[in-house]
DNA sequence: TAGTAATTGAAACTCTTTTTCATTTACGAG
DNA sequence: CTCGTAAATGAAAAAGAGTTTCAATTACTA
């Protein structure tokens, strides 16, 4: 299932919300972008076609979409500034590329054992996991060969 | 392995760099903890001891050891704010209390198998991963029940 | 269509981290 | 031991991300 912005808005109507121009604005360029997006970076966008549209309510939108999950954070290896991003699919994890910041999504984790071990030795009730991988996608790796070829 | 400030202090003047007294201090923090510290907590008990250290310096410290990996990094599940942390046990990971903040550390993660496969399908060459739980300790758990009940 | 509670935007604020730059200092060469 | 130098320091200012406040506006319900 492929949340698009008039589903999502519909979603939001049925739980007593409403639906802004500017949520619709912000919804739209999430739910139109195939990258992730930092909050700075969906700012941006919305500003192009929405000047009047202030920072602080991005962040209050995304802020509501994050309560419905329907968005989904993401960490930065080097910083690890809170990353908003685009249509969620569920559970899912991020494999990173350090050289461009592409984002592969994948949802295979097969944490169930030791999630139920940790649970165990420790006592605790665990209610969610991030799994993040880092690395170099095809492309980075070519061109920094190639770098260091010259 | 247990590392001492004194052999941090070792590692980094075999490195070439300067052993100065503002290090020592915040050497002596991270390793008298244990407990994850953030930079402002290790600031302010590097101050309490040691009033006219800046804070640039505990700062500039921190990311020092970080290159080394003599420190590690900590993801909040909330506001992603990057936190350090005290000894390093080489490969470990994190198991979070939303409640309380308390951390455990725990070394399995079988993730090799996976970690080869998405490599395979992507084309990533992958150089490391963040795997951290979230949940409630059993403290936690406890007090949050006594809640309910009154 | 009117009333109202929710939403908005601007500005100011908080908090963390980085940069700049003049001053100081650790430490190796002599 | 002491001198010279490159590295390290601290203060202040800046950068950046996100939050709070509050008066004005607006989406939606009755």
């Amino acid at each position: 299932m492929k949340l698009t912005a008039r589903k999502i808005a519909g979603i939001l109507r049925r739980a007593g919300y409403k639906v802004t121009p500017q949520r619709r604005a912000v919804l739209q360029v999430i739910a139109r972008s195939n990258d992730h997006l930092s909050p700075a970076e969906i700012f941006q966008r919305v500003q192009q076609e929405h000047p009047c549209i202030g920072r602080v309510t991005v962040y209050r939108t995304l802020e509501l979409l994050a309560e419905f999950d329907l968005v989904c954070t993401f960490h930065t290896e080097d910083n690890q500034r809170s990353y908003l991003m685009r249509r969620p699919v569920g559970h899912h994890h991020h494999l990173v590329c350090s050289g461009c910041g592409k984002v592969v999504d994948f949802t295979a984790c097969n944490l169930d054992q030791l999630q139920c071990d940790l649970a165990h030795q420790t006592g605790f009730s665990i209610d969610s996991h991030i799994l993040e991988f880092y690395g170099h996608c095809r492309d980075c790796q070519i061109s920094e060969k190639n770098k260091e070829n010259q």
